[in-house]
DNA sequence: CGAGGGAATGCTAACGTTATCATCGTTGCA
DNA sequence: TGCAACGATGATAACGTTAGCATTCCCTCG
């Protein structure tokens, strides 16, 4: 029986189907499928056929009954913390452009920087089947890592490094970039140092990491007392001026302060500005992650860069291999960082 | 036949179906499926002897067969200009807000401004059977209308008014946004007003809008000569510098710079910082969009302000109402702007 | 000239769920 | 007591596709 229900009154006609398309090629669908999926395996004017007969009608195929079928959802699920900061951005961009090449669909859901909020989404990601999945960092919860190990598929971490990934982890060292940013400002005799940086230290692995790096810095240069100049806000330019504000009522003589991002350094830059205080005359500033920001603000700001498009691409890459029956070199890849010095230090 | 191919020798093990739960609580798979979708219907002993059952198997619904039987796949695909700019976060995260609530999920894609790739994505899209379709604009090609059509499912555009939208729209007036912001710089005297808009204008509704705005407002305060005083820049804050120093080369007399996105602005800012331009005095400068930087950045920015959670909010009621089969009372709804006044200006 | 082999195509049975209808007690009420 | 009505559960058949195994036909080669 036809597909269409009533085309005269207007009813709700349902999309068509390979046997529709079969029929009007005078073929049978799964030669229909084949067209789709292995033209190869089709003579050419059998081919042709189906393929006008797919365009004629309008044919679009229904990936759902092929997933359920094949086992495969062609689905990579992505946890990132954020689509508001353009520091995830490029990394998604790195992994769609390997996925798509390998006919994936990115499927992408934040977190809001909550390891609880993660867990919630690979729960829904995993109802759907996905053939692959991208977290953020490696700070996850026990029902996580359950979880994805039941579902026993390839599974990358990115953004920071670990000894124990659940599957697969590409980044670089949170530690040694806060480490090197901050020994480079006691390099150039800067004493009084102050720390800014997003909330999340007890138990986000990215932002504890860098500032474990800064403590490790200061203290092998003999300074101490780390606390008293360390200041935990929000992840904007807001955060940013408020802690300043807020490590000058602590520290007058305050001669520098290491930023856990460009935006919460440019933050500082502009209360800078305000307040008069000469960058880097006076105060020396330093943000993370090489935003576009950092090379145009004013003075330009001294940051860490950090590969994330190579380093999406890089992930999208490792998950590709797995899906395809091959063993990944690595299942830790180290990309490494660069310092960038501008004009703030 | 058990489900599990082979405990022992650690085999793939295929995740646990219905069938597994229902043996394993001794009743049938419907009764499962009903404790899933409809727990009132099943008697509560029974129920908690299913949820028992679930618990101990880990298993996760299979929202793919869901899907095929159901013809709902309660996925709401959205296509967005860009990931990168955190301008269409939060019309996201409205969005999001509203359809996790109906249990719905967003399936996100972007297509770096181009109508082409647009259409690519919404071909691709349509493969998955979303029940719902939300664009960002509302230019879009021939294609991509054709097969929304087709589908026949809701579609929301969003961002940009127009009098055809495909199904709904909901956004402001990007025109009326544009010529109030520029009507205010001739207000306060301005007479030699540039423009540095981001590329696109031609094609771009919402682009081409805010131009025909800022033209409008030229034209109607009797100020001549747009052309010369136009530049079109990527989207960033190394635009806005080039743009400026574009603009001055044009015209050293310049008094005002209108700007099509706060990053411009900012961008436009950074310069005059560099060349010792005193904004407002010498230069007044305007945004759009009223990001978190337009208040904080030295002096703050004069930008205008659109509701851009309500708006995701709004496009996912629309969408939601119309999945229910409810009548939406409005298919073209404008949420309207405000200017914000600041330093800049 | 017949067997063997490969290319092209088709048939049948799933994939894991839900829609639809059926069945079975149990209760309420005349 | 008898019957309708309802609540709880189950059996069966799809949803649209693809895996696996036929089948058909033609060509090649001994």
């Amino acid at each position: 029986m036809p597909n269409a229900v009533d085309s005269v009154s207007g009813t709700q006609q349902a999309p068509s189907r390979m046997e529709d398309v079969a029929r009007c090629a005078g073929v049978s669908v799964i030669t229909v499928s084949r067209v789709l999926r292995d033209p190869g395996k089709v003579a050419a004017p059998t081919r042709a056929r189906v393929l006008t007969a797919i365009e004629t009608m309008g044919y679009v195929p229904n990936l759902i009954a092929r997933s359920l079928k094949s086992r495969r959802s062609g689905i990579v699920a992505a946890v990132i913390p954020s689509v508001t900061h353009s520091i995830v951005a490029e990394v998604v961009r790195g992994m769609r452009d390997v996925l798509n090449e390998a006919g994936l669909h990115l499927l992408l859901a934040d977190s809001g920087f909550s390891p609880q909020e993660e867990e919630a989404l690979v729960a829904a990601f995993l109802a759907r089947r996905p053939d692959a999945i991208y977290l953020t960092g490696t700070t996850h919860t026990a029902g996580t890592r359950k979880m994805l190990d039941a579902a026993r598929i390839p599974v990358v971490e990115a953004g920071n490094l670990t000894d124990a990934p659940i599957d697969m982890v590409v980044g670089y060292s949170n530690l040694e970039a806060a480490r090197t940013m901050t020994r480079d400002l006691v390099t150039k005799g800067r004493r009084s140092i102050g720390y800014v940086g997003q909330v999340g230290r007890d138990y986000i692995d990215r932002v504890r990491d860098r500032h474990a790096g800064h403590c490790i810095a200061l203290r092998d240069a003999g300074l101490g007392d780390h606390a008293r100049l360390q200041v935990e806000v929000e992840l904007s330019f807001r955060g940013g001026a408020a802690g300043l504000g807020e490590l000058l009522d602590r520290e007058p003589g305050l001669d520098a302060v290491f930023c856990t991002s460009d935006i919460i350094a440019v933050g500082v830059l502009f209360e800078c500005q305000r307040r008069g205080i000469a960058v880097p005359a006076q105060l020396a500033v330093t943000g993370m992650d090489d935003q576009e920001i950092a090379s145009q603000c004013v003075p330009a700001l001294t940051t860490i860069r950090m590969p994330r498009y190579e380093m999406g691409r890089r992930a999208a890459t490792m998950l590709c291999r797995r899906l395809e029956g091959e063993a990944v070199d690595a299942t830790v890849v180290d990309l490494g960082f660069d310092i960038v010095t501008r004009q703030t230090t």
